[in-house]
DNA sequence: CCAACTTAGGCTCATAACGAGCATAAGGGC
DNA sequence: GCCCTTATGCTCGTTATGAGCCTAAGTTGG
């Protein structure tokens, strides 16, 4: 266990970043996404030149810089994917067929989704992508339809009886069905038990298996749609002990509009007042005076994120009885 | 922004795994590390062969079987690190001089302390790197006497008044003084704060500067005192929201025992009562009926995790106010 | 053998947080 | 001017949380 010299890696070795890029447009989350090398939509995808970059934040900064135009605001590393067999077409696009690929996975937050230079690059919604996760409107009815008697058929396969509950619990639990609450965080476990399930293209195409029944949800190269449920599930639990919504908006804004960001995000309608409440609690934002007229009703009072301002209490979880203070 | 193939990585790249891995003895909670090259103690770093495994994840658990001949329980990636800079001496052991360096860290969990072959591994409590972390028997006089006061004159040292300010209130905030509410998350940001501030070793190391006082808990190798918070701060997270202290106990436990386990990790003190109370609301133990006589008091009942158990509503969180269910 | 001490386990209370409903204000369109 | 829309504010009942008090069942020391 003590440090020692190992032998060497064996076989080329490529690292590149996959970054996930969000923005919110109307209220409506999206993602960056480019066209890949079989026409299948994908994360972009760059090299990480070590020479060149001294960190992988600076290198990712810098490539979406040139490649987009535009700035990034907050960035986050996200997970460093590094399976055998995932790696064909991202070696391809490396310039280094036949090397095991590593990407590291960034979460970048753009302030609003820009124009982009006609390279192939366009905004995507979350929702083509995953559907069953918007519950702004109540619970999609494709979850009813589409979802759970597929789930239930597929935990009805399994041999063992025990296998046939642990799956139909799996799905009861991630899927929130026979009155289990919705946990909006849990949307990597979903995806993850889709594709177990067989019920998205990417288990099809990388098992050679045929479809069972229409596909959930526009499919991506690779892996690329679990990397994008890895960001959105974490984006879901920062923004409720790190004011990151705010990277998501203009210098200024009305309450009503960031709201419907932290709903689209969240993928679940708020109760106004209370939001509003919570905001008030946490010292996030202060009125500016200026009025915003263009409501459809009574003007906003616009609003602009403190910065500056101690998050004065405002990150514990539960779970863990605490001791009240001095 | 479209996936083109771009110029090639160049120099040398060296892939290795950096281990955190924690058990907890007696309530106290240790990690796991080597004797670095120069004396200084390391966390335990080996290389990825990617001709050997096929994930990050198999290739640790099988390092760490082979080198400490016991089986890693839970495991999770933590973050992976590619400064340059920071390679120098992995890159040695790695038997790689001058390449480039990345490592994937990684945080593991042991049922329990047990014994290691001699080979300079050892188990090491937290609290010798961390000593400010412990809350367990109130705040540490640490604080008052030996960070608040240097913490305060640094924050002075800032040319501009705004500076001062910030560095003020980051100190505040971090560490909980003037009536700020320590929050044991922010294991990291104490750390990095500390660093910045040159109160630790590593950042005269690094700067080659003369220490301006006593050094603030023991130091590590490179930046591995840093991976080692980022460990302790995920771990503190992920206690509220998945049940991974289970992790760390036996198949059978008192609830005294379940409830300093806890307290070690999260750094403080739990009100019996409460904890159990949060214990029944989440359905996740069960009485054995067999009683653990040697309690020094009344004998306690033995309990087993459910690893079945669903969480039946055991993880949200803060800041955003819910809609009701149904 | 009993008193004092130790640890386990249960009950209750006050307050803060939370989810939800109702009410009022201030614009625009017909 | 009426009606619709959106903004903003107040209040209420329920639940969660932090904390204190009490009893049970062992061990230890005189």
């Amino acid at each position: 266990m003590s440090e020692r010299a190992p032998a060497l890696s064996s076989g080329p070795l490529v690292v590149g970043l996959n970054a996930v890029i969000f923005a919110v447009e109307d209220g409506e989350p999206k993602v960056l996404v480019a066209e890949g090398a079989d026409g299948q939509t994908a994360l972009p995808f760059g090299p990480f030149d070590p020479a060149a970059h001294r960190t992988f934040e600076i290198g990712l900064r810098e490539w979406v810089r040139s490649q987009t135009g535009f700035e990034l605001g907050y960035v986050e590393q996200l997970y460093t994917f590094g399976d055998k067999g995932r790696e064909a077409p991202l070696a391809a696009l490396a310039g280094a067929a036949g090397a095991r690929v590593i990407s590291v996975g960034y979460l970048g937050l753009a302030p609003q989704a820009r124009a982009l230079p006609g390279d192939g690059a366009r905004w995507e919604r979350w929702s083509r992508f995953f559907p069953w996760e918007n519950h702004r409107d109540g619970r999609p009815e494709l979850i009813d339809n589409g979802i759970e008697p597929r789930l239930r058929s597929w935990a009805d396969e399994a041999a063992a009886p025990g296998r046939r509950a642990a799956r139909a619990e799996r799905a009861r639990v991630t899927f929130g069905l026979d009155g289990a609450s919705w946990n909006e965080e849990r949307a990597l476990d979903r995806y993850e038990l889709l594709y177990e399930a067989g019920l998205v293209e990417e288990a099809w195409r990388d098992q050679n298996l045929s479809p069972d029944g229409p596909q959930l949800g526009a499919s991506m190269a690779s892996d690329h749609r679990r990397i994008l449920a890895t960001a959105i599930s974490r984006l879901r639990g920062k923004i409720k002990y790190r004011p990151v919504a705010f990277e998501l908006m203009p210098a200024e804004f009305t309450l009503s509009q960031l709201q419907k960001v932290v709903e689209g995000l969240a993928g679940f309608a708020i109760h106004k007042q209370n939001f509003r409440r919570a905001l008030d609690r946490a010292g996030f934002v202060e009125g500016t005076g200026r009025l915003e007229p263009k409501t459809g009703g009574r003007p906003a009072e616009l609003h602009r994120f403190r910065r500056e301002a101690a998050p004065r209490g405002a990150a514990l979880g539960l779970a863990i009885p605490r001791l009240r203070e001095g």
